[in-house]
RNA sequence: GUGCCUGUAGCUCAAUGGCAGAGUGCUUCACUGUGGCUGAAGAUGUUGUGGGUUCGACCCCCAUCAGGCACCCCA
């Protein structure tokens, strides 16, 4: 066999199980998008380059985006996010969309990055977004959608928390310890990477950044301060709705939360694991414009965005993926011998007729048949032999418990349903 | 893009410059109408790839590819 080629990096394949792994997710976060009355929509994961261009000058789209020339020299990006795909969508029906919009889409995307744990160049991407909304009842929604998902997959409100911030609350309390303009993105930046440096470190470069003494304790005290929410009125207000909606448990407030320098401007989150073993599961927040960058009238919005990667794997930690066998209710046809084969394939036909899924096997011997049958995961067995052919029966074997049956042909049927 | 660690059978890993191994999985048989358990036998490698040093390299050196960790950034 010539060698094998590698598969481009940071690309990962997906075998049957795994694909089955990824449809059970699809299909539990559709359910938490849709029991809020969230619709699914996608775009293009080709994209001209100018669609970034208000961006271009972010690491994401500079350094991060996959760009390549198509055939006539035009260049062509890979989507690394969704964000400007959604507010081309929006502007370019500004007038015919009925507002505020509840939209869902999950799609992979690409990002030329150094891949690691929880970090791959292709993943997948549940974006959600409420767009066309500046309530605090919108933020809350999307709270309240995410920790729907949290319960959808098993994850307990011990092992996940939403950890909630407001930015405008930040930038005021900022001022108020007297910071000027410049001083406080470069806070807000160093908050944001307060976990990853030695906390000697991070003090050094606040003072480097301008701040007194004085200023690095009181910012210090800031970020200490679990209580801090109670000076913004609109997340006392977040608080009280997801207290209404039975989401509490699964919120907290943490001054830490920044969510870096992008397009956020009132309420931001992100989900992690409360270990902090993990990256971030998901990130989000609320804007106030999301379609400024392409034109259209100004539209306030609140969503986020959960990668594939870093939530499998904690689902994975805790044993919430659902089973890698085959689906419990699928049947094994064995054929006996050339005699029977024709017997055995009628009987799969009816079978399929009924709603059942059949797999057949080759003519073998039958404990080949069963040793296959078990391998690939199958629950039933049947067997149709020359003696229950002659007595008009159907052998069922259950492979998980051993428990082995014989069934009358006419009530097969209703007896593989019960 | 920066720094560091790792790469040996399908999988998990041994072998510290001197004959490439184990467990598990896989195939066959015991078992010619029944999988799992047990027992026996068997197959499997350009030691990621390409160079170099050496009488001799899985081992040391260089490059490269891939994975991982910390940055950067972020899902």
């Amino acid at each position: 066999m010539s060698k094998i080629i590698q598969k481009v990096k940071g690309t990962r394949d997906f075998y049957p199980e795994e694909m089955a792994q990824r449809q059970w997710l699809i299909s539990k976060l559709r359910v938490a998008s849709e029991a809020f009355g969230y619709r699914q929509y996608d775009g293009p994961c080709l994209e001209q380059i100018e669609l970034y261009a208000a961006k271009s000058g972010e690491e994401l789209v500079k350094e991060q985006a996959f760009v390549f020339d198509d055939r006539g020299g035009d260049p062509i990006t890979l989507r690394p996010e969704l964000t400007p795909t959604i507010s081309r969508m929006v502007a370019s029906q500004q007038n015919q969309l009925t507002f505020p919009l509840r939209w869902w889409s999950f799609g992979p995307f690409w990002r030329y990055e150094r891949p690691q744990k929880g970090r791959t160049r292709e993943f997948f991407q549940w974006n959600i977004d409420q767009i066309g909304s500046d309530s605090v009842l919108a933020d809350a929604e999307l709270l309240a959608v995410a920790a729907r998902f949290f319960r959808e997959v098993g994850l307990s409100s011990d092992l996940v928390q939403l950890r909630v911030n407001d930015r405008e609350l930040m930038d005021a309390e900022l001022m108020n310890l007297g910071l000027d303009e410049v001083q406080k993105t470069a806070i807000l930046r160093l908050i944001d990477r307060l976990d990853k440096l030695p906390i000697d470190v991070w003090e050094k470069m606040v003072l480097e950044a301008g701040l007194t003494e004085t200023q690095l304790r009181g910012l210090q005290g800031l970020l200490e301060n679990k209580l801090l929410w109670k000076n913004s009125p609109r997340l006392v207000q977040l608080f009280d709705i997801l207290e209404d909606l039975g989401e509490s448990a699964y919120v907290s407030y943490d001054p830490r939360i920044i969510r870096g320098l992008d397009y956020y401007t009132g309420v931001v989150f992100e989900a992690h694991d409360t270990k902090g073993e993990f990256r971030a599961i998901l990130g989000g927040g609320h804007y106030a414009d999301l379609v400024a960058d392409v034109g259209g009238k100004p539209t306030p919005g609140v969503g986020f965005a959960m990668g594939d990667v870093v939530i499998m794997l904690i689902l994975e930690k805790y044993g919430l993926l659902p089973s890698r066998d085959m689906d419990p209710q699928a049947l094994f046809m064995t054929i006996f011998d050339e005699t029977t084969q024709a017997a055995s394939l009628a009987l799969a036909a009816e079978l399929r007729q009924a709603g059942f899924k059949v797999l057949m096997s080759e003519i073998d011997r039958l404990g080949k048949q069963f040793r296959y049958a078990d391998r690939i995961g199958m629950r039933r067995v049947l067997v149709l032999g020359p003696s229950e052919i002659e007595k008009g029966l159907v052998v069922v074997k259950d492979l998980k418990s051993g428990e082995q049956v014989e069934v009358e042909r006419q009530q097969l049927i209703s007896m593989l349903s019960a």
